[in-house]
DNA sequence: TTGTATGCGTTATCAA
DNA sequence: TTGATAACGCATACAA
């Protein structure tokens, strides 16, 4: 097994102290250029390349970003995360991609992780606002850059970029109106998660406005998980109560409202109008007809790499709470679905 | 702007030595049971938490995984990645995601990146066999545990974890020949990934077994794109090549093929059946049916840190050249897709 | 039981 | 122009 190069290891090969490899590497003008290209040239044929762990304990950067998001079998996040990498890559940065499931506890490991590591700024896509705020802060005052996308965090100074949740969710509630629904279920948490809380204001704007009475019992609390919706739901419907349309407030909950309702053997769209937000791919899985709010995801991932490393760059701007919207946009999905001719494919 | 909490903090804080300070934290039999619990109060405390840096520029080992991948868009590879990122946990390492985008230039940065940060091991997707893997072998002798998921790779000694590729597509090119299909093409890269390779392999050998003449017009040498495979099929059809099925080495390659196939106004399944590599969710976008060789993408990424993990504690193992075979199976999607009332949703 | 010295690979500040 | 030394935060062999 061999080691990796070291400076010391070109030091010795040419004969002169780890110091003048270093600057020599890094072209500083303390070295004459005939120096500098000879370790150039040794550097190259041993392979060198500089142990980012070392340098970054002595800098205080590491010119990693950490990017943490809910779950991948969400496209809207897998799309956001397209953006921010290649923006990162196109800004210095490496940046590095952590899970937390919507789990309060994972999302703590990962964001000490990432803390542990050095990581210059990070990216987050929060569980929820209460949970961790702690820890949100320390890392900030410990100086790491954050800023948070898509979930923004109140009664903060977290930097952000969002849609605008609450008019996204009064636009799409909207769309159902005049479609002519007005039994219209909102499914999610609606409290604690601040996105989840604008869109339920949306929805409750539009129903207000449209002079809808607003049911309780349209009002699902629920995770943003697919069991979670998916047992809820099913339940509610068992139960007789009566739907024809439904604001999910994520991907996960709409792929599980959708397998309730069709286990349920109910018709969507006929019976019940289906709307969610991401525009996610995992929807179409259900094979009906959905509404969904583009969120421009790949726009999202680049401002939010972009607002990080203005941050990076300056102190002002990190410190001045700025909340960058994207546009979004409702659109309907599988509208194209081809008619399949019965047992044409079988299992 | 608070500095991170370091052992001489907590040291000074006591009055006592760092060394005694990172003994104490590491439960050390040298020290005793008051001063252990003094020092753990004290740095829970002040909230200390170690440098990972500093730490593994001294042991040998970071407890980190690398997970490199193709395309985040692919639901396959969020799938398996979960497998990866579950088990990885459970085995006490912590994992982070980067993407390569089928793109070696990518593949090398991240590698690159992840040797420099010196993780344990890697968890690889290779973009091919051919152009980096002179750098997998340094890596390799570096110290750096590789195993390849997915993709293995020929005429090497890694380790590796995948289905049964050739089989695979041995039944699903014989799944459309039982279904009356003759002109059956195949699109995808053919040659240098070996993946690829053995699908292409298990088409030949499907059509060979069933007294399909060979058709050189019916294979598509393409990218593993979206666009490259959209764009090649789309041209071949306008020229009026005839097919009646197609058998797609991946998602992003399907996925443009179904797009070109609406595009020319064909029908799926009528005209023309689909199937393709991964089970993944965007194809369900094009809102038609299609085959699919599901491969236990879950499955797939926790043995693949299982034997990563193996590696890392059983030189043995490491150097035995396994491969594990997940069992992967045909299957149909969107086959239950619910007939949609013309325009009932309008954008 | 605790402290001292040294080193991991790099950079920065001085001297030479 | 180059070299010696200390430092980053932590761990460990060894001395006290």
């Amino acid at each position: 097994m061999k080691k990796k190069v070291t400076l010391k290891d070109i030091a010795q090969k040419i004969g002169v102290d780890t110091s003048t490899v270093s600057k020599a590497l890094r072209k500083s003008p303390d070295i004459s250029s005939t120096m500098q290209e000879k370790v150039k040239s040794i550097a190259d044929k041993l392979g060198y390349r500089p142990n980012l762990l070392a340098k970054s304990l002595i800098n205080k950067r590491s010119n990693i970003l950490g990017v943490i998001i809910p779950d991948l079998r969400i496209s809207f996040f897998s799309e956001a995360t397209r953006g921010i990498y290649e923006e990162a890559t196109k800004n210095g940065f490496e940046s590095i991609l952590l899970v937390h499931d919507e789990n309060p506890k994972n999302e703590k490991q990962k964001l000490e992780f990432l803390s542990d590591i050095n990581v210059d700024g990070i990216l987050l896509n929060s569980v929820d606002e209460n949970t961790n705020l702690d820890l949100y802060k320390r890392l900030q005052e410990e100086g790491i850059k954050i800023v948070c996308w898509d979930r923004k965090i109140r009664n903060s100074n977290f930097n952000s970029v969002t849609i605008n949740d609450k008019k996204a969710a009064y636009e799409l509630t909207n769309t159902f109106i005049k479609a002519g629904r007005r039994k219209i279920m909102f499914i999610g948490p609606n409290t604690g998660i601040p996105v989840a809380k604008d869109r339920y204001d949306g929805y409750l704007m539009a129903l207000k406005e449209n002079d809808i009475k607003f049911n309780k019992k349209l009002v699902l609390q629920t995770e943003r998980t697919f069991e979670s919706s998916h047992d809820t739901l099913f339940q509610v419907l068992k139960n007789g109560t009566e739907i024809d349309a439904i604001v999910c407030v994520g991907g996960l909950v709409a792929y599980g409202a959708g397998n309730a309702i069709l286990e349920s053997k109910l018709n969507i769209p006929d019976d019940i109008l289906l709307g969610e937000f991401g525009d996610n791919d995992i929807i179409s899985r259900l094979g009906v007809p959905f509404y969904s709010v583009n969120q421009n995801p790949y726009q999202m991932g680049k401002q939010s790499v972009d607002l990080l490393t203005q941050c990076l760059n300056d102190e002002k701007i990190c410190a001045s709470s700025i909340n960058i919207e994207v546009d979004h946009k409702i659109i309907s999905r599988n509208t194209g679905v081809q008619k399949m001719k019965k047992n044409f494919i079988k299992n």
